[in-house]
DNA sequence: AGAGACACGTGATTC
DNA sequence: TGAATCACGTGTCTC
């Protein structure tokens, strides 16, 4: 550890600018009236109280910028020991972090589930948008958004919709308002390119949307609860 | 804007140390023997050497940290030309945020949305969790995760339970395994403390998952679809 | 002219 | 010893 406590005593008034007036006062003082030697200390003591005022502003600036570090200091893990150029490589490591992780979220629209996006429209609606590819797995991921007359079966429909593809249902938001139903979906596709995953996805969920029954299935697969009575 | 061009040519050897040797050299120099000003010139060198070195070391460190404070400028929008101490400042901000938001995920288990937390368990689970209270709009924010048998009307239900409190549903998590249902649902609720916001919320989702009927409700009311048979 | 911001070289300190 | 880091005061430039 370092401290750099003040021990040289600079505390006050090194400056050169008064070292050189003193000089000039040396060379021409022995012929000047007591006047002008007045309006030489006059001349001195301005300029040292200048210079005084100017490195206590430089001083108050490092203040200023060094307690800023010291704050990033405490906010990032494993950067106590750190000098200043690591803890800033870090802090530019973790900015960077920061803009990858909300522009993910903004692309795939997971900042959307507040407020007016979750409300179903009056209108049918079955979009599919394609997200991006998961640099390390190579998956696609896809958003849907469906939106309709709700009806009990549809979760499950949904779910079996899904289940047929090679799929991974990485997140669902649910809004419902007077009998209607907005889903948005986010999916992940395996194996499929791009075209062939939004092509599949959406005829798997069409046939959601557009009410197809499930009474094609056999009976005890059917999803419980929809088909007790009779 | 600033540019700081090296206008003074402070370049080369400016060490303080070489013009003390050098005032040594004038006032003993006249008695000394060759070689010792031989040796005086190599220390010179020597130092002067050493002196480079130390401030080309220097401007090397200013360098790297001046660098690394560039990146976080053309990180950061709007600090094209702030000074150091106010892009230090709002790279704190920044880094603040991105750990406030990092920690919500955590703490709201949002991060859990991926595999094993949404498979639904064998057993019937019913578990509330106080997530924290919003310190902008004080609004309570309650985890439920809940595992049961699937069922159409689950969903409808949930709603209808949600429905019947002051809740903002936030979002909503599902996974459907073998004719299981796991969800987990994040409810903003107002103007209610902790403990009666659970309270209130418990008993509206127990009322679900205790598969309670909706046929007491007037038919007008009833969820399309889960009573269309008779 | 006066305050603020920056780069510079330097001495002190640590490893 | 030497390399690396830091705080410091200073000169210079801008507004």
């Amino acid at each position: 550890m370092m401290q750099y406590l003040p021990s040289h005593g600079y505390e006050f008034t090194n400056c050169s600018s008064i070292i050189r007036n003193l000089v000039y006062d040396h060379g021409g003082g022995d012929l000047s009236a007591n006047s002008e030697a007045k309006v030489a200390a006059e001349a001195e003591a301005k300029a040292a109280a200048a210079c005084n005022r100017h490195s206590e502003a430089e001083r108050r600036r490092r203040k200023r910028i060094n307690g800023h570090l010291a704050t990033l200091r405490g906010l990032l893990p494993n950067t106590v020991k750190a000098d200043k150029a690591s803890l800033l490589a870090e802090v530019v490591r973790r900015v960077t972090e920061l803009k990858k992780v909300a522009a993910e979220l903004e692309s795939t629209g997971m900042d959307e589930s507040e407020g007016y996006y979750m409300i179903p429209s009056e209108n049918d609606e079955l979009e599919l948008t394609y997200v991006g590819e998961d640099s390390s797995t190579k998956k696609i991921m896809i958003k849907a958004r469906i939106c309709c007359e709700d009806r009990p079966e549809l979760i499950v429909e949904l779910t079996r919709a899904l289940g047929s593809m090679h799929v991974k249902l990485v997140r669902t938001e649910i809004g419902t308002l007077g009998g209607r139903i907005k889903c948005v979906l986010w999916v992940q596709v395996s194996s499929v390119t791009k075209d062939q995953g939004l092509q599949e996805l959406r005829r798997a969920l069409k046939v959601v949307t557009d009410r197809a029954s499930l009474m094609d299935l056999p009976r005890n697969k059917r999803p419980r609860g929809s088909d007790t009575c009779v």
